[in-house]
Order: C-alpha cells, then sequence, then structure tokens
DNA sequence: AAACACTTATGCTAATTACGCAAAGATTAA
DNA sequence: TTAATCTTTGCGTAATTAGCATAAGTGTTT
C-alpha cells in the first residue's frame, strides 16, 4: 500500500540516525521501521541507506528522497492544518437559500450582526420560494418555513413564529371587525398559497374549542410580502407569522385580529436544512446558532 | 493507516465526477471508493463532497483540498520519477576506493573512456592500500586484488592478470639470467609485502612440476609501483600482476623471465566489492561492467 | 405513474497486510 | 573475548482492507 508513513519514518530515521532510535521516536518497533524502509526501497527501486548494523549513510538516491519526502511530508501536513483551520473558525463563502420574504424581513438584518461577528465569512444569498437543488448549487443552507418534504435533508428547527391574522384599519372600517373565525367567511382573505388546503384556516379559543373557516378572497400569492403590502393597502385580512408584520404591527398600518382565538398550527416552524450532520462545516454551524439566537430575542 | 491511495481516489473523483467512475477507471469497487473518501473526511474532520447518489459537488474544504492534493500527487510522483530516472541511466558521483597502484595504472586510464560513455556520472577517487570503511565514506566501490577478507561485501571478479616475474636488463647484466625458481633463491627479489607469506614465491612448469622458493632481497614495499620503479633502475627481480609492468615490457624497460615457468597462483585476481546484491545504482553496476570489458580487451 | 438504470452507502466475509516478539547475524567498544 | 547494541528475518496473531451482495436513493424514460 503506497503509504506516507514510510516517508515520515525514512525522514525520521534520518533525522535520528538510526533505525532503532527511529522507532523508539515514532513508538514503532524497530522491525517495523526495517521493513517499511525496504518496502520504500523495493518501491523506488533502489536504496536509500548504505546500512550495517552500527553505521548508517544515505546514499544519493537517498538524498534526492529526503529532499522531495520533506517537502512532500510539510505540504500534506500544511493541507491537513489549512483543512483543520477551515474547520475551526467560520470561514468561506456560505451560500443561503431563503424564502424570498424571509430574506427580506429577517434574514438580511440579521446578516450585518452575523458579519460583524464572523468576518471571515461572505455569504451568497440565493432567495427562492422554490426549494433549489442544494447540491447543483453548492448550497450549504436552506431555510424553509413550514413542513418539509425532503427527508434526505438533516433538519434543526430554528425557532417559529406565531401566526396571527391582521389587517387594516382601513380595512376593518369598511368590511368590519370579526370577532370570531367564523366572521372570516364573509371576509376577503388574502391567501398565502404555499400548499394545498391553505384556505382552510383553524383556529382555538381560550377553552380549546376549535373552529375551522374556509376563507376565500379575491388574492392569492406565494410571496408573504405581497400579501402583507396588499394587506397594508386595505385589500383583506392576512393570516401570517407574526415577524412577517411585526413592523406593521408596531406602526399601527396593521392590526391584529382576533387576540382571544390562536391559529393552528398556533405557530410557522421554521427549518434549516443541510445535507448532512457529519462534517457540518463551521460556517453553515455558526450561522444556524446565530440565527437561533437571533430568533429567541 | 496514511495513505497516498485516499488523495489519489479523491482527485480522481474529482476529474471522473462520480464515485463509480472514478472506482471503474483505477479498477477499485464503488464500495471502496465511498470508503476511502469518508475516511479522507474522517481524518480531515471536513466534508469534501456534497453528494447524493446521482449528483456530487465539492465542498469548499474539498475544493481547498483538491488544489493541495493534485500538487501533492505530482510532487510524490515527481519523486518516484527523479529516483527511477536515476536507476536507469548511470548519474551522480560514484566515489571509488582502489589501491593507488591500480589507480595510476588502470583506473585512472580507463576512467577517461567511462566519462565519455557515461558523462552524467563524476567520479571521486579514493586511492588507498588499506581497505576504507565503505559506510563512513560513503564508498559505491571498493576494488581489491587478491584475497577478501569482508564476507559483508558482494564481491565481483573482474578479471585478473598474470603474474610475471622481470627484472631489468642492467640487472640481468649485472646478476645473472635465472634459468629456473631455484635460481632465484640466489637474487634480490623485491617483495610486495601485501600478505605475509608473500616472500614464498611457488611455480609450476610446462609439465606441472611444482617449485617453491623462499625469496630474500633487500627491498620490500606495499606499493607495487614503487617495486617497479627499482626493478627499472636494476635493483633487483620482482613478482608483479602483468598489467603493473605492461608498458615497462613492451618498452624493454623490464624483461620477463622463467618465460617456461608459470607462478602460483597463476593470476592476480581482481575483485570490485559493494556493500549488497540488491537495488544496486547503476553507476555502480554500469562501472563494474565497464571495468570488466576495459580489463578483457 | 411506473419501470429502469445507475448511483452512494453499508453489512458481511474472506483475504491480505501489518505488527511486535524473538532469534539470528553483525559490529563496535571495553 | 565479552558484552552491548544494532539490523534483519521468521512467525503467529491481530487488525485492516477489499470486494460482493444488498439496500436505499435519484433521475430518466416509457
Amino acid at each position: 500500500m503506497e503509504t506516507v508513513v514510510g516517508m515520515r519514518i525514512f525522514t525520521r530515521v534520518i533525522e535520528a540516525g538510526s533505525f532503532s532510535e527511529a522507532g523508539r521516536q515514532l513508538g514503532v518497533a524497530p522491525s517495523s521501521v526495517s521493513r517499511q524502509i525496504n518496502e520504500l526501497e523495493d518501491s523506488l527501486g533502489a536504496l536509500l541507506f548504505q546500512r550495517t548494523t552500527r553505521k548508517l549513510s544515505l546514499t544519493e538516491a537517498g538524498e534526492l528522497y529526503y529532499e522531495r519526502a520533506t517537502r512532500i511530508i510539510t505540504e500534506i501536513d500544511e493541507a491537513k492544518l489549512a483543512i483543520s483551520q477551515l474547520d475551526g473558525t467560520p470561514t468561506g463563502i456560505l451560500r443561503l437559500n431563503v424564502p424570498g420574504s424571509l430574506s427580506r424581513r429577517y434574514i438580511v438584518p440579521a446578516l450585518v450582526a452575523f458579519q460583524e461577528k464572523f468576518p471571515g465569512v461572505k455569504i451568497v444569498l440565493l432567495a427562492s420560494d422554490q426549494v433549489m437543488d442544494m447540491i447543483e448549487h453548492r448550497i450549504d443552507l436552506t431555510i424553509r418555513l413550514g413542513a418539509l418534504n425532503d427527508s434526505s435533508l438533516v433538519a434543526r428547527k430554528i425557532g417559529s413564529g406565531r401566526r396571527v391574522v391582521c389587517a387594516s384599519t382601513a380595512y376593518l372600517k369598511k368590511a368590519g371587525h370579526p370577532k370570531s373565525p367564523d366572521d372570516l367567511y364573509d371576509h376577503n382573505c388574502l391567501i398565502f398559497r404555499s400548499n394545498p388546503g391553505s384556505n382552510v384556516w383553524k383556529f382555538k379559543n381560550v377553552k380549546s374549542v376549535t373552529s375551522e373557516v374556509r376563507v376565500t378572497g379575491n388574492l392569492f400569492g406565494n410571496d408573504g410580502e405581497s400579501l402583507v403590502a396588499a394587506a397594508v393597502e386595505g385589500h383583506g385580512i392576512i393570516l401570517v407569522p407574526e415577524w412577517l408584520v411585526s413592523c406593521e404591527l408596531k406602526e399601527g398600518t396593521l392590526q391584529e385580529l382576533l387576540t382571544n382565538y390562536s391559529s393552528i398550527p398556533k405557530e410557522t416552524p421554521m427549518f434549516a436544512l443541510y445535507p448532512r450532520q457529519r462534517h457540518l462545516p463551521p460556517k453553515v454551524r455558526a450561522f444556524i446558532d446565530f440565527i437561533v439566537e437571533q430568533f429567541n430575542s
């Protein structure tokens, strides 16, 4: 077997001055040293040492090979070191695939803080609402909302947002203020059409009584922000994760409804997806940890 | 085991574009490729490929390692090549240890022709009548006359010279012309004192009748050439290998005696000694072959 | 939809390899 | 000569490896 060990032993023999001493330093039997050297000589087709039991000297081939071997070993170690350093501190390019709305609302603001903390990490942000092929596009991390379909990926929940029903005061003034889920039936609901069945909204009240409403409306969309914008404009009622409208609620351009109820599912989970658990690059791990921390504060 | 094979497989996977294809090209099972890559990843502590069963892409660590690995592999192959080329054509420094007289009379003239034939070989000529430590002095080849005492060395007979008895005409005119070995007893014999018992000269005639003479004289020496010089000066009779006096015999400054007899041993063998048979450097092999050829012509 | 071709990964087994011990042969110093 | 230390080799055991068979996954084509 072509091995680096032979080279290491060879150079150590030279530095130690004898087979036995080299073996002692490397923690192997002298016989192994002898065999490794012989094997190396056979594979090279040349004698490396002239030797008796008491003396040792390099042949010309040995001298030539020593120069090369030391350089090669150094480079092997450097390569290892480079990879392991890469593994220690988060560096390099982090390719993210995030839903567009999440990106603008949530990820981009977080990125600034992340890159302050980890200046070695460059980020390529690939916003898309469809899941992209992570291997083809060399994506390190995909962030998705809600249910997952690709089981080959490792998923880590990085947070979840309470879902809230809200509308603009203008709309409420025009169409009335729903007091219970059932009232929604008569409203224009702006439906986030990410998955089938999303036009059925479920709620439960404080007494855990559930209600189910098949909502209707004149705007469907797969971009949360557009729906938010429409709601702000007074088009209708939306059911979205809280973080998507946190600004609007704070500013008062949107107003939360049915505050005595909670939606079912209560929260929209946010997942980070990556190909495998083992050997997760630190840039990825760092970003996940960071985003989790951000979300929980 | 730290192995170069892993690196080779890794780079081949990249060039081939898949584990299976790499395995096919390298003649190993796909499972082995998979395992080698996994092992490499474990030893580096980083993922090298993102992969599914159908797609493959390098991670950042993989890309970094690829650069390094290709360079390392190239250097390993170059080192091997350098050694094997060294092994093919005679090059480098050939350190010879030869007896002084042999050197001046025989080796040095041959060297010119040898170096014409093998211009890549530089020669360091260490003339000494005592055998030198081949390892300590990094001697590639020792040339000796007559019997050998060091059994740890490989010996190859590279020729032998008939031993001749001769003297200068001036001496013969002064001291008389010996007709038989017994006559030598009354002559001044110049004795080459290389080994004990060398003052007994043995001969046999054409009928294989042997004679043994304990010769005496006023000059002993361990340098053949000095004895030859003394003989030329008319000091006495010498028994030496023919090649040592070939010039003198041709020029007539010395004259061969007892031509009806031959000395016992008839010839002085010349041996080339080197440390081991295996992996004999080509510069050494070439020199031995060359010197044998020279001697036989 | 479904069959198909081809991929990576893994359990298992057989074969190979590697290692240390011990002994033998070699070499130098006392 | 003795003693100490060295390289090398035979040998038995332990560890490793490699391929086969198989499973599971993936994309294409029918």
